[in-house]
DNA sequence: AATTGAGTTCTGAATAATGGAACTATCGGG
DNA sequence: CCCGATAGTTCCATTATTCAGAACTCAATT
């Protein structure tokens, strides 16, 4: 039978049906572990899995001895070390977490605020580093979680810099939760990026998070193969508008000189 | 066929035989790619994979798709930011963590210096928190790490509650990699435990690396399920031995609340 | 234009995953 | 003590994925 070309559609109906066979289904356990508030029995996997109970059982199996999941004497599955394993070495040698970190910090230490470095993935932001005050504060905490675009600084900073028919393809199958009475709508959120462009610059004005507000600066390589931001992060009662604006010029100084050092670092193909 | 007992030696001489199928192969490419000093071209991981071409090609798809590897422009493959999102989950979860995290910011308040948390996992000790003094130190940076057991505290303070045929069953399969000169061999460790169970700390006297020194001791469950130390670290001219010494009861305190909190947490099942 | 190197796609054959059912605990009453 | 649940595990013929090698495309070199 030739190639694959005209009518594909009739099969690909199902939304992001995934070609990843095997893995996929594993992969998708391995969410609904990872997600759960508490160790999972078998029968509560079985619940919401969808998959014959020797099919599952087997799954299950085979990613514990990989140590992605752990059981417990219980015979609850939790997420196991494994994870944590592969995630610290591949954000330690974070090509990119590595050229910012300075940046970062210098940020960190001229405000006196909490920063961030975000990418821009599918419709969402994921952080890659954060760099605290002197509180001794949650590591971790934030990194590799993802938030939606629309209202985060990071995220709409990001955005802005995204030609529009890709801003309009994201917000296409995107849905905007209403975190807080300032959460950006659809609407809202065009005539904004408008204005980010401009100047800049974006802000976060407790639109995620009451008490919770951010400036932020976008970042991204020449063909917007990457993009994504960075930004100061603080409470209201420390971040007045006022403040906010002090820092809007630092803030897009470091993503500045962040850019500069990626063409150096990672620009001219090895 | 029977369960393992006897003689399933010869079946197992090829070292660690993985019976997860496929995942067992796409894990390994996982490890490959993370353990890289930097991003791989497909060529670089035909050559250590020992697949062919066009298995490979495909394998490597599926993971990109899922976001455990990500290509870049030049056809790359680095470690992808699921990674990052799965252990974040994990981690900031973890029951065991949340239960120690008070006990280890106390003790950090206590002695000003950085303190550990780590578990065993076969013949490596994999730290689970870290919490750091008042310098923004790198978050992240040791947490997810396997470190030999016979060269940190942690893990000699977490040999020390197994029973001897346990100890004897992971030193058989052990290498010692002499990291310093005060590095412990096969037999000076098993010298060494015996005092740690009597004295309830164990220590590392720059045996991991120079200039590195710290007091640890053992927590674990009831039933050895759970295995894993505690530790203060510091550099040497502060943590000389006499302050070692001041230290080794705190530490035993705090090990000894975290395991009345675990009892009280996880204790009572269900 | 011809050659090499790098990566991708295709194919029947081999293998591992599937899913239903049968089996084995373990528990709570009656 | 036995009965019926509920929870978890193993088995095995069927089926879908993966495999491996070769053919193919594309770009850079000579």
């Amino acid at each position: 039978m030739p190639a694959g070309d005209g009518d594909t559609a009739d099969k690909a109906e199902i939304a992001d049906r995934r070609e990843t066979g095997t893995l996929g289904k594993l992969m998708l356990l391995l969410d609904i572990v990872t997600n759960a508030d508490a160790p999972m029995r078998f029968t509560d996997i079985l619940a919401v899995a969808g998959q014959p109970r020797g099919t599952l059982h087997r799954q299950l199996s085979h990613l514990s001895e990989e140590g992605l999941l752990e059981v417990d004497p219980d015979g609850r599955y939790a997420p196991g070390l494994r994870l944590l394993a592969l995630a610290s070495r591949s954000w330690a040698r974070n090509e990119f977490r590595l050229i910012a970190e300075p940046h970062l910090r210098s940020l960190q230490e001229l405000t006196g605020e909490t920063v961030h470095l975000g990418v821009l993935r599918g419709s969402s932001v994921i952080y890659l580093d954060k760099v605290e005050g002197r509180q001794p504060v949650r590591m971790y905490s934030q990194i590799g979680n993802a938030s939606p675009v629309y209202c985060t600084g990071v995220g709409k900073a990001a955005l802005s810099v995204l030609p529009d028919e890709r801003v309009h393809a994201l917000l296409a199958d995107m849905s905007f939760h209403q975190f807080t009475p300032s959460t950006r709508t659809s609407r809202t959120l065009l005539a904004e990026l408008a204005e980010i462009r401009l100047s800049g610059n974006a802000f976060d004005r407790e639109e995620h998070e009451v008490g919770i507000r951010c400036v932020a600066a976008p970042i991204h390589s020449d063909d917007l193969s990457f993009v994504g931001g960075i930004s100061v992060t603080g409470p209201a009662y420390r971040l007045t508008f006022e403040r906010l604006n002090d820092w809007a010029e630092p803030v897009r100084q470091a993503a500045k000189s962040i850019m500069s050092s990626m063409r150096i670092g990672l620009g001219p193909r090895r």
